[in-house]
DNA sequence: GAAATCTAGTGTAACGTTTTACTAACTGGA
DNA sequence: TCCAGTTAGTAAAACGTTACACTAGATTTC
């Protein structure tokens, strides 16, 4: 690997000046610029990243922190944060806690090790750890607001209220609430967008609460098994959504024959299972860029302005939800 | 952040003892060594990866590069990698290439200068990149062989004859084959394992390549409507078969009542389509694991004696196949 | 009892880069 | 002509770590 030096020692000039040239500085001739550039691109120098590390304190790599790749939110999230951050020259360093906070930690301190310049994190809970607090480097939190740091997520009290729309327009006044874990914000503002949106003449029989991960605990099997009249079931998810869908034909009920559903997050799948689900599309690809932008630009020193960055969302209108009664 | 040099001091030694007795090299009494040990626990002390990279050459870190981490063959092996790469105290740096080779050559040079220590790759293409050549750093590569290069996947063969023997024993004599790209020996492999296990009582129909993302070509999409009396289509992995039955209900063609299908990889969802899809299941977590095994072995100097780890599948029978005939 | 070996350390150069302080040679103005 | 200011470039220190070459004293060997 040619270093500096070499540079320095083709042209004849000193290592100095061949650092100001890379770097930009103005204190050189443009003729010995010339020269080093070319230099350079002849002897294919490509800076010693630790070096630069060690003596500047930065090292051009960023830590994405997720919660669980297996779960299809994430990989279209993590490929655009990849692919914007190698658009910036930063590289990405991956850590997946596959849902657990020790894992978490050690990820976490791995990348503290080595010294990553800022972290873009989708914490486990509802708040991002407090170790978080001790680090000097620009944080962006997906889809969990925390405390003083910048966070971008969709607008989920948006989704709600398209879903609470769509519902009364498809003529569905009785619905059952399937929800995500409601200590996390992301969860809550899909269920308050619904719930406050929707009028008067929708009422919501039941509500139940389980993980985004989609297995049904007791309670939802029960509200699942007797339904209780709603002619529609909203769900936290896609996965949560697609789980219950399954339950149903598995006892003989059918979607959205005997009863509709919604999800959200629009995974890929959702229009490949029977039926075809209708759900609020989250543009994730932008989730991921604007957040890689936004720790780019806070990396270079500028405040980050707004400290909530929030995506509009669409619904997307497949089979799972009949339309019922007149209209 | 805490340095060798502050150990010393606190300590009373040289630097060069606090570092022996950090790399637990034996020229240092036990007292002084417990003494060392504690300080640094004390003050919470994290070798600089950066000063450590730049003078040993090794930055315990390593690459990861991904094709397209929307495809749900690659989030699984990731998260095994990052896992198991944690557990050896490496940094996992994720390059996805969404498809492009521009995307794998420009990863691969980020990586270069960040000087990782190796490289977890599945290649784009049915071989590696001749830049790889002139890394002199470990690579084991994934469901890609290549000359030279440790390698580790799936029994395809193997999958491609059990597929084969269901087929017979579920009374399948008449089958069409809507393979994966035939360049790529993964899923040449599934096709041969399949023909040649195939005893003479099971005709093959016809036989057409599509991509393994699953867009059907107009010769796939004729033989899907053709279809040429076969009772049995064998997809190259599951998103093309997926792909096919969405294809096959959109023109009123039921799986498996009119026609079953066979899928490959086990992917999530699979059990959630419908009709549930009968596939082969690969142990994609066993494989991520047994990669960076390899990689890690490779670091500490040890020959990669295998070069070639292979592992076994698994026929998982659900629904998309139909019993016909007698037995 | 002298020579050889071993033990427990230490001093310091080196890795490749950036940056501060410095210099020498010009330039222009009064 | 002299001084101030600018331009173009350099020397060397520093970042935190490791590892080589050494040493002083203790222990063994013949």
């Amino acid at each position: 690997m040619a270093t500096v030096k070499d540079i320095a020692t083709a042209v004849g000039v000193s290592v100095a000046t061949v650092s100001n040239v890379l770097n930009g500085r103005p204190n050189v001739g443009h003729v010995i610029r010339k020269k080093v550039l070319h230099a350079a691109k002849q002897l294919g120098y490509r800076p010693n990243r630790a070096a630069q590390a060690m003596r500047t304190g930065r090292t051009r790599a960023i830590g994405l922190v997720l919660p669980d790749l297996t779960n299809p939110f994430f990989p279209e999230l993590a490929q655009a944060v990849e692919n914007t951050a190698r658009s910036f020259g930063l590289l990405v360093c991956l850590i997946d806690s596959q849902g657990r906070v020790d894992g978490e930690s050690d990820g976490f301190a791995l990348l503290m090790q080595h010294a990553v310049d800022g972290v873009i994190w989708c914490p486990l809970g509802p708040r991002p750890p407090a170790a978080l607090k001790k680090l000097d480097r620009p944080v962006v939190l997906i889809d969990r607001p925390g405390p003083g740091y910048a966070v971008v997520h969709s607008n989920y009290v948006m989704g709600g209220e398209l879903l609470a729309q769509h519902a009364l327009r498809m003529g569905h006044t009785r619905v059952g609430l399937l929800c995500g874990p409601q200590d996390l914000e992301s969860a809550r503002q899909r269920r308050d967008g619904f719930v406050n949106a929707a009028p008067d003449e929708i009422e919501i029989a039941w509500e139940v609460n389980v993980g985004f991960d989609g297995v049904l605990t007791p309670q939802a099997v029960d509200a699942l098994k007797r339904r209780r009249n709603v002619t529609l079931i909203v769900a936290g998810n896609d996965v949560i959504a697609i789980s219950a869908i399954r339950f149903l034909s598995e006892h003989g009920i059918n979607v959205p024959e005997d009863v509709s559903i919604t999800g959200f997050d629009n995974i890929r799948w959702t229009d490949v299972v029977t039926p075809r689900l209708t759900t609020i599309a989250q543009p994730l690809g932008a989730i991921g860029k604007k957040a890689v932008e936004l720790m780019h630009g806070s990396m270079s020193g500028e405040k980050i302005s707004a400290r909530r960055t929030i995506f509009d969302v669409t619904l997307i209108e497949r089979d799972s939800v009949r339309r019922i009664g007149r209209r």
